[in-house]
DNA sequence: GCCAACGTTGGC
DNA sequence: GCCAACGTTGGC
């Protein structure tokens, strides 16, 4: 299984918004290299949910319930999407503040590639994330 | 609201 | 194919 981190900004799209819909779309990625990332994306693998801007924090764990397909939003180019749903809410949320004070968390894309949207998460990172998430 | 980092576009 | 100009993201 691989893991994953998805960015939204939470007045965009929020952890709440995705548990009150049970499922969501993935859409509106336009970046190549998070496009990839999508695209390798198996059914069952699990990801964090990052709320950027407002938090910066990861606030959740998703599961990929559908791998990628054409991405209904995009009127041209070819981009992907993929549908997930909530797994478990944090106890308490980890900020990109924790994340960089924790030196074995500082390889990890969201330090190193702060605008990738959609991005890599080894499994030590997200075992640990999900420790300090109170998960 | 500012601006650094990065991606994209287009002239040459 | 290079690179300057421009646009976007997202932390601060």
């Amino acid at each position: 299984m691989n893991y994953w981190l998805l960015k939204s900004e939470p007045y965009n799209y929020s952890y709440d918004d995705l548990v009150r819909d049970k499922r969501g779309c993935w859409d509106g990625v336009r970046n190549y290299q998070a496009r990839n990332n999508l695209r390798a994306m198996k059914k069952g693998d699990r990801g964090f949910f990052y709320h950027s801007n407002e938090g910066k924090e990861i606030v959740g764990i998703i599961e990929v319930i559908k791998e990628y397909y054409p991405d209904p939003t995009a009127t041209k180019g070819d981009w992907s999407v993929v549908d997930i749903k909530p797994i478990k809410r944090f106890k308490t949320p980890v900020s990109l503040t924790d994340i960089k004070s924790v030196s074995k968390l500082n390889e990890m894309a969201l330090v190193k590639q702060m605008r990738l949207s959609v991005s890599p998460v080894r499994k030590k990172e997200f075992e640990l994330i999900c420790q300090m998430g109170g998960v």
